[in-house]
RNA sequence: GCCGGGAUGGGGUAGCCUGGUUAUCCUAGGGGACUGUGGAUCCCUUGACCCGAGUUCAAAUCUCGGUCCCGGCCCCA
């Protein structure tokens, strides 16, 4: 027996049911914003992630070589791939450029609660609004797709890495090394590096900073102890806050000014958004605004985005109980003698052609035995189809639900059937 | 990379501590009785000790290593 690599899944039929309507909520949120999918390869040369990815992280990746020697990754998310697009081939497109992904990316990390090496993301990007216009659709866009998706209680974490660089004045380096330290809550580390730049003075401030967390009355409450420093920053957040309820979004949402995401490339506002239902691994996405355009060759863009792990959605929209459409066959046709056969095939065909999922018995078997499959198959009718009630034109329809069985002309069979279709499961956009 | 708990037919399980008949039970799959109503019933049947070493007269059971799974740490672009 041969198994499956480690940290992959088979995603089944049941899961898929999830995760399908997880996606076209995804998708449709993205489109409702004026977003246009973009997907980028599955594998891009190693170079384009050693450009952006810090130090460690390049231990995390798939990386091989081709036949002909070339190093190549197979992509750990989708941005940098995004944003290579966009540096070779859409410069010169219009203003702001709104670009969407989704699908499978792969780390070499340890599995363990939603995760896995090849998992799915729904990522987002605009490059070249203006930073308070992007931002909050961003933001915005993030929060009401995970919660059409059937995550509603989630937290929403803001913060701003953009206050923090200004109040370090030390060299790109040095501070991202204090950064780091900063978001690991690493603080012997954090003292070590303060001492190695000299900025000791700096450690109580930026450690009570970083406890700040709450409403945007903390927006003040941080300015103040950085002196001042950063003031446009705060600004922006709470310029921000402002405008969320105009999307929709009124509750959810908390500053936090220790969200640091201590990455070389974010430059403003980040984001974190976590699910409390999901346990040790709760956070489901995250993102901000970055500077990754002239890493790539390109002039300087203004850029916000997210990464959401779609996994981690599905899991919690099943833990909130959200209903979805299950894969089930609206009905199993069921011939009773060889003779009719073909013309129990025929009535398959019409069914199918007005959109209904529809099966028929492909082995020959019995009534008992057919209706049996039905069952298990889940199908909502069984179609029974004999020559004595052929003979007036008929079939037997039977409602697998309730058992009731009754004659039903073969002309109204599809609108018979359409009619008591289930709704499509699902969650209001806001 | 580290720590803990696991792995028995397709699914769920008993047996393991205390080694010893043909590995338990439920479910599922295939065939038949049986081509007109039986979502049955009855009969037949398929199918498992994760892999590899070791201990032993004898290993599902004890020991070691590996693989994979489930949690957690590190990490998480």
């Amino acid at each position: 027996m041969i198994e499956r690599p480690r940290g992959t899944r088979d995603l089944d039929p049941a899961y898929l049911a999830r995760h399908s309507f997880v996606e076209s909520a995804f998708r449709r949120a993205a489109e409702s914003f004026g977003y246009r999918q973009m997907l980028p390869p599955t594998f891009e040369p190693l170079e384009l992630f050693h450009a952006k990815a810090g130090p460690g992280i390049e231990q995390e990746m798939y990386a091989f070589k081709d036949k002909a020697g070339r190093d190549l990754v197979l992509r750990p998310e989708f941005t940098a791939g995004v944003l290579r697009y966009y540096v070779n081939e859409l410069r010169n497109a219009p203003k702001p450029i709104k670009l969407y992904s989704l699908g499978p990316v792969f780390r070499y990390e340890e599995p363990q609660h939603g995760r896995y090496r090849e998992f799915w993301q729904f990522n987002c990007e605009i490059l070249g609004g203006t930073p308070l216009d992007a931002d909050a659709e961003t933001t915005a866009l993030a929060v009401l797709s995970v919660r059409a998706a059937g995550a509603r209680r989630v937290e929403t974490r803001i913060g701003h890495i953009g206050m923090l660089r200004a109040y370090l004045t030390v060299p790109k380096e040095v501070q991202g090394r204090i950064l780091h330290a900063l978001d690991k809550r690493d603080f012997p580390k954090l003292h070590q590096e303060l001492d190695k730049a000299g900025q000791l003075d700096a450690e109580a401030t930026l450690r009570d900073v970083i406890a700040l967390r709450g409403g945007p009355e903390i927006l003040k409450q941080a300015s103040d102890l950085l002196g001042g420093v950063g003031g446009e920053a705060f600004e922006h957040l709470m310029r921000l806050s402002d405008r969320l309820p105009a999307y929709g979004i009124r509750e959810g949402v908390i500053f936090d000014m220790g969200i640091i995401r201590g990455l070389a490339y974010y430059t403003g506002m980040v984001f974190q958004i976590h699910a409390p239902t999901l346990g040790a691994e709760d956070q489901i996405g995250g993102g901000g605004s970055y500077a990754l355009a002239e890493l790539f060759g390109g002039e300087p863009i203004f850029s916000t985005g997210f990464a959401i792990g779609m996994d981690r959605v599905v899991l919690a929209s099943g833990a909130e109980g959200v209903a979805v459409p299950p894969p089930k066959l609206d009905a199993y046709v069921v011939p009773i003698g060889d003779a009719i056969r073909g013309k129990a095939f025929e009535i398959t065909a019409n069914l199918r052609g007005t959109g209904l999922k529809v099966d028929i018995d492909l082995v020959g078997r019995g009534p008992s035995k057919n209706l049996d499959y039905a069952n298990a198959m889940g199908a909502r009718w069984a179609v029974l189809v004999g020559d004595k009630e052929l003979a007036k034109g008929n079939v037997a329809l039977r409602n697998m639900e309730t058992g009731e069985q009754r004659e039903v002309a073969v002309a109204e069979l599809a609108s018979v059937l359409g009619m008591d279709k289930p709704l499509m499961g699902g969650v209001e956009f806001h």
